[in-house]
DNA sequence: CAGTGTGGCATAACGCTGCTATACATTGCG
DNA sequence: CGCAATGTATAGCAGCGTTATGCCACACTG
């Protein structure tokens, strides 16, 4: 019944359809009450369904195999996440909905950590010199979701991610110690 | 009285108070019905109240004077964008609210044609090179967007913006050709 | 095996939301 | 002065999230 509910609501977020207390129950087959039963309310089922965005998150980057070019890996970690974000914007943008409370530190840890992992390898490699792994991977983290944002929103178009995904991660990476021109070649096989 | 109403909505946002269309109401001493006389109901109000916040960031990006170091204006135009958000970081997510149509053209091109037009003169000192200023624009301004929404919501602390912004500035203005010394050092100046 | 709780769902109602139809007032103009 | 028109007040509607209450079905127990 729980998973029943999380799942519908996802699907009707990415459904673009209105996610409402009483449709959500009709649409399980069963009544309202369910969601206080199982959930605290709306909110506590609005954090229900970011912690599972943030662990179909998750997931997802798991999914990117580590490579022997760190770097690349960094920029393919950025072309997975973009690509989730696009495919479910609705659910994307919930996930960082500011009116709730922080996103579960579990399963959001989860995903940061993949990046910081692929920094630190970067750094270990000697890609990377002087720099704090986290520091990159919150800037990398930060640049992406921004962009990600706008188009999201409509405000820049898609092909924006195409321009200015690689030449971001370049900037970062570059500033980080890496040699720009293989710095850009890594950013470009990752990002593919 | 349509002012009185978008001031009264950009007050109660501020004030974290949910701003809903009778309280609204109530507190400029009318009634419901002024809402769909002078807006198109709640949604052409959230428009006029997002046009309203465009148009107080741009005269305060306008507020920054011009100086002889172009980078160093860059960095000065984030820092006085971050410290508007940051202040009254209500209206600005409701600026960037992608639940609503696309932000006022004209009020939003103007805060971004500050930008382009700062980077544009990097371009032409020198310290940029072939690169489209637009895009060093639309770069810093996604990556400054993307840390302040992570800020604002809590998943970062305030402090990551003075550990993040002159780095990613520096990262991407030394990207787009300036001497890295150097634009760290306009950066540092800028962001003060 | 019958009795008894106990947890989970259905029903109905409450207060709130945005919105609208209608009646009233007030202002400007011929 | 009377008429037209614009903007506001009132009342009500459908929808929302939430909650109090009743029921039922399952599990534990003497």
């Amino acid at each position: 019944m729980r998973t029943a509910l999380i799942e519908q609501a996802a699907a009707m977020l990415v459904a673009r359809e209105p996610v409402t207390l009483r449709a959500l129950a009709t649409r399980v087959g069963t009544s309202t009450m369910a969601v206080y039963t199982h959930f605290d309310g709306m909110t506590g089922l609005w954090g229900a369904v970011r912690q599972e965005g943030f662990a179909r998150l998750a997931r997802r980057l798991a999914d990117v195999a580590a490579t022997d070019d760190p770097v690349r890996d960094l920029a393919a970690l950025g072309a997975a996440y973009a690509a989730n974000a696009i495919e479910h914007p609705a659910l994307y943008r919930a996930m960082f909905d500011a009116a709730a409370d922080l996103p579960d530190p579990e399963s959001a840890g989860a995903a940061f950590g993949v990046l910081v992992a692929a920094a630190g390898r970067a750094l270990e490699a000697g890609r990377f010199r002087d720099v704090d792994p986290a520091a990159v991977a919150t800037r990398q983290w930060a640049s992406g979701h921004g962009l990600l944002l706008l188009v999201i929103s409509g405000v820049l178009p898609r092909e924006a991610l195409d321009e200015h995904v690689p030449a971001l991660l370049t900037a970062i990476f570059s500033a980080a110690g890496d040699d720009p021109g293989r710095c850009a070649a890594s950013v470009r096989a990752g990002w593919g």
